[in-house]
DNA sequence: AAATAGTTTGACCATCTGATCAGTTTAGTA
DNA sequence: TACTAAACTGATCAGATGGTCAAACTATTT
C-alpha cells in the first residue's frame, strides 16, 4: 500500500491545482483532463481519489470554507469597534490577497445560487453573520456608534473588500497597477477602516 | 423573405433568453438545446441567428453593456455633492434590481478575466470612471467633502451595489427575505447614500 | 407565375469529456 | 517469500453537445 503521507499531500496537490481551474472556468467549464495534466498525473489517477468531478469540486469548496471558517472565528470583540473594524478589514483584505481564486470560485459558486453549499451557508455563515450583528446592534444601544443597520453593514464591508479580488482585473486596469501588492493592500485596507469609522461617528485613533 | 420586424423580435427573444442561461449557467454551462427551448425554437433556427455559441454570448454582452452606457451617461454633475450621490446610488441599484442577470452574467466575465470583453468596450469604462473622480476631486478641494482616495469610493459604491445583485442568494438568505422587491431596494439606496454622506461630512438634506 | 432571397427545421455528425474497468505496480504484513 | 490491499494507469466507452446541411417553406419582386 502507498504511504498515507504520499496519498495525502496529492490530494493536496490535486486540490490547489483544482481550485485554480475551478476559479478560472468555472464548475462546468473546468475541464479534468487540465486539471490531471497540471498535476502531472494521469485523469485516471484523479478520478481514483475524487470519484467524480462534483466530489472534486465540493472538496475543493469545504477546503476553501474551512480555511475562512478559521480565519474569521477567532475575530471576537472584546475590542472596541475601531479595533474590531479594523481587524475584520484587515483579515478580509489579507484573505483576498493571499488567495483571490478562492474568493473568485466562492464568487461564481454564489453567482449560480450557491447549488453546493446550501448547508454551510445557513449553518457556519448565517451563525457567524448573526453574532457580528448583535455585536453592532449592542454599539449602537450603547452609543459607541452610530444608528444604522448593521445587516448592511456587514454587506457593505464584505462587498467592498470581496471586490477586489472578484473585479481584480478592472480594478488594476483602472488604478493603473500591475499587481494587488502589499502597499495597495494597506492603502485599501486603510481607506476602508477610515471610510466606515467616518461614517459610524468613531473617532480613528491611527491619526 | 421572412419580415424584418419579426426577426429582430425573434433575435431580440433569442438574446433575453440566452442571458438567463448564461447568468445561471456560465458561458460553458448554458446549452443551447436548453436556451432554444426555453425561446420555443428549434436549435437549429437559433444557430441561424447566431453563427456560434460565442457569437451569441458575445452579442449579450455587448446588449447589457451599451444598455448600461445609456443609463449612466446622463448622470453628469451640475447638482451637489449630496444630489450626485443620491441619483448615482439610486441609478445602480435600480439596475440592479431591474436586471440582476445582466449584473451576474457580468461578473461572472471579469471574474474569468474578461476574455470576451473587446478592448474597446472596457476602454469605454474608463473615461467615465475618469469623470467620476475629477468630480470628486474638484469637491474636495472646494471643501465640499471630506478628502480621501476617489478612486476607492467609486469603486466602493459600485462594489456595495453590484452586491446585491451578484450575492443575491446569500443575501436574501441571510436578511430572511424572498425576493429583491421595491421596499429592499428603497431601504438598501438609503442606507447607502446615508452611510456615504456621513462618512463625507455632507449634511443629508432629507432628513 | 416564375424567380429570388431570406428563413425555418429535422436529421445528422464529429468531437469532446466525464467516467469505468481490468490489469499492473507498489508497499506494508504475516 | 507469499499474501493482501491500496494506489496507479492505459484503454475504452457512453452520452452529451456544438455545429452542419440540404430540403422545405414563406414572402417579396419582376
Amino acid at each position: 500500500m502507498g504511504t498515507m503521507s504520499d496519498t495525502h499531500a496529492l490530494q493536496d496537490r490535486l486540490l490547489t491545482v483544482a481550485k485554480q481551474e475551478f476559479a478560472k472556468q468555472g464548475l462546468k467549464g473546468a475541464r479534468l483532463q487540465k486539471i490531471a495534466d497540471e498535476a502531472q498525473v494521469p485523469k485516471a489517477t484523479l478520478l481514483y481519489h475524487f470519484k467524480s468531478k462534483t466530489v472534486l469540486y465540493q472538496r475543493v469548496l469545504e477546503t476553501i470554507l474551512s480555511a475562512w471558517d478559521e480565519g474569521f472565528e477567532e475575530l471576537t470583540i472584546d475590542a472596541e469597534p475601531e479595533i474590531f473594524f479594523r481587524r475584520l478589514i484587515d483579515t478580509k483584505i489579507a484573505s483576498v490577497r493571499s488567495d483571490p481564486l478562492a474568493s473568485k470560485l466562492f464568487a461564481q459558486e454564489i453567482i449560480q445560487g450557491a447549488p453546493h453549499l446550501d448547508a454551510h451557508l445557513t449553518q457556519q455563515v448565517k451563525p457567524w453573520f448573526r453574532r457580528q450583528i448583535n455585536i453592532l446592534e449592542q454599539w449602537m444601544e450603547e452609543g459607541k456608534i452610530r444608528r444604522t443597520d448593521p445587516t448592511r453593514l456587514i454587506f457593505l464591508i464584505w462587498a467592498a473588500t470581496q471586490h477586489y479580488a472578484d473585479f481584480q482585473a478592472q480594478v488594476l486596469t483602472l488604478m493603473n497597477r500591475q499587481e494587488f501588492d502589499a502597499e495597495l493592500a494597506a492603502d485599501t485596507s486603510m481607506f476602508l477602516h477610515e471610510f466606515i469609522c467616518n461614517s459610524l461617528g468613531i473617532i480613528n485613533q491611527r491619526h
